[in-house]
DNA sequence: AAAAATACTTACTACTTAGTAAGTAATTTC
DNA sequence: GAAATTACTTACTAAGTAGTAAGTATTTTT
């Protein structure tokens, strides 16, 4: 049969990470992306044969995508600052968007998740993390941040503001996302 | 007929909540609920008509406890340091069980909630806000405290720390939290 | 003692969920 | 041009979801 889109699959991952990213991870079904791509609900499962799978999938593009991120990022020129920016405007994109991160959005359901999707949520965490940590170092060492905590624990604060605070002026209002992006500039600044 | 509990709605309320925090709005149902209370899924309707009537019960029952709370620390004799430490702990003992605040566990699935509860949900996070708002800014007028933001945004900063700090630790361990709550004092302190 | 209220159970409905087996039309390979 | 592969559809299942109507045993009220 003729394919609906040139790469179904892609599709399928680009809509279900809008899902997740809007309404949950259980509140996504195989149901609403074929209802959505004007399919069957047999050929969501032709292409992922179970749900664990086109998570996996999911999470696992996110994972390629911030090392991509850390590909551009990796480059003379850009000062740590514009890569701390860089990471800000993805959660300021989703703020814009009524979405949530990913993490944010699995991290409430992680005691249901099937173990192998716990792994690759643990995997895409680090990840995150440890090339925020990367950035905030480097910029410690060439004098551009300031900070006393050791760089993972000042990534960690970074990024729990940022995945919470997403989550939280989904309710409270932008204004409020507006005001801890300030400040974690302010924290780490000279 | 005669009861099963001295007071089984409480007993519905205390388990539902337990089942949200642990495993996400989406993954509490009815029938977990009464197989756990050992009775039918319609005794439970019997209690709370609609799954919307008993989250929102349960989540009065969260501002009612934070009422409490903040009544519990409206006395003399208890600095503004201790307080936020009050709020802390709360946070520290749902860790301590894997398990994460009922905002965090909510916020995710906020886009699919009915109206009514998404309303509660603000009150509820806002009385939290608020409440941990005025405390830093006590502590910040009687010279515990010393920060450069608003009492709002620090409290912000705080909240969101926390909230993503339970949420992230259950998959990257106790001791980023940990990390975490040291570096939310030192942050606010002189 | 009768009536009413309480706290359920029994038995069901309508719907949604992930998932599957078998068939089919178009395309590609040989 | 036949065979195999791709990308689906049709038609289904088993399990789980919230929710309901009617019945029942016990307690409380009158």
């Amino acid at each position: 049969m003729t394919p609906r889109y040139t790469d179904t699959k892609e599709e399928i991952l680009r809509l279900g990470t809008e899902l997740i990213q809007l309404y949950g991870y259980n509140a996504f079904s195989y149901a609403d992306i074929s209802k959505k791509l004007d399919m069957k609900n047999a050929a969501v499962h032709y292409h992922f044969p179970g749900k664990e799978d086109l998570f996996a999938s999911i999470v696992q593009q996110y994972i390629d995508r911030y090392h991509e991120l850390g590909k551009n990022l990796d480059r003379p020129g850009i000062t740590a600052k514009q890569k701390i920016e860089a990471f800000i405007s993805r959660y300021t994109a989703l703020a814009e968007q009524n979405k949530i991160c990913i993490i944010g959005s699995v991290c409430s359901d992680y005691n249901t998740l099937p173990h192998s999707v716990r792994a690759k949520m643990g995997e895409l965490i680090d990840l995150v993390l440890s090339m925020v940590a990367k950035v905030l170092k480097e910029g410690k060492t060439n004098g551009e941040f300031h900070f006393e905590e050791t760089p993972h624990t000042q990534s960690l604060l970074m990024m729990t503001n940022l995945a919470a605070g997403v989550q939280l002026s989904r309710i409270t209002g932008q204004k409020d996302y507006t005001a801890i992006c300030r400040s974690i500039i302010k924290q780490i600044s000279n």
